[in-house]
DNA sequence: CTCTTACGTTAGTGGCCGCTTACACTGGTG
DNA sequence: CACCAGTGTAAGCGGCCACTAACGTAAGAG
């Protein structure tokens, strides 16, 4: 997981991610849309690759990249168990602050 | 965001996450949990800090650290609109499959 | 075979990361 | 005041990262 959330701890990569999310593109069809070199996108797109969040089919001398969701899978579920966990937690502690403050108005 | 993934990018800080997501937790506790110094997971503390996922309270000497849940919607956001979209285009590309498949059938 | 296109790969560089050790600071306690 | 516990912070180090420039390579055109 950890080569996941560092492969998209870069925008360059989330938004090569996006680009190659419907339609795949070549690595000088990317590079266009970049202020960066052609190669940088190609190490970029290793790093996706290694996170296993890209797919290469070549035809020609032309590589074409498509997103891989499925490789989003295990951080998604991780951040979601996280978030909707520590969202019950903090609603008990609401329900118990409300609790508190009805015994203190019952009070006065 | 990149501070966000770049945070989730390291098993420690996710450990360190997940000790503090219901109970806050001191320094030096969450230090016992780990193989490596205090001064390591001060770092790491900040690094969560930085990246909007911690909170800190101060009583005495000791600091007292909790997770901010919030913190991670925005990639949360961007991953499930990633994720679920993706699975979109991915069912139409199926259909589609199917269809042409069903047209060789008709075919032979 | 030669040339070109599209790409990967390597070497080198500045910068950040994770870790440790050592030090500074702050708030109690005597 | 001195002392201690709990923590942040600086210095230093090995390692990885993002980038560029230069080179290597494979497929097609002539």
């Amino acid at each position: 997981m950890d080569n996941v959330a560092r492969a998209l701890a870069d925008s360059t990569r989330r938004d090569i991610l996006e680009l190659v999310r419907d339609d795949e593109q070549t690595v000088g069809g990317l590079a266009e849309h970049f202020p960066v070199s052609r190669p940088a996108i190609s190490q970029h797109l290793k790093v996706l690759q290694d996170a296993d969040l890209v797919n290469v089919r070549s035809e020609g001398t032309r590589r074409y990249y498509r997103a891989r969701p499925e490789g989003l899978g295990e951080l998604r579920s991780w951040l979601e168990g996280f978030w909707s966990d520590k969202l019950d937690v903090l609603k008990r502690e609401v329900e118990q602050e409300q609790w508190r403050d009805r015994k203190k108005g019952r009070r006065r």
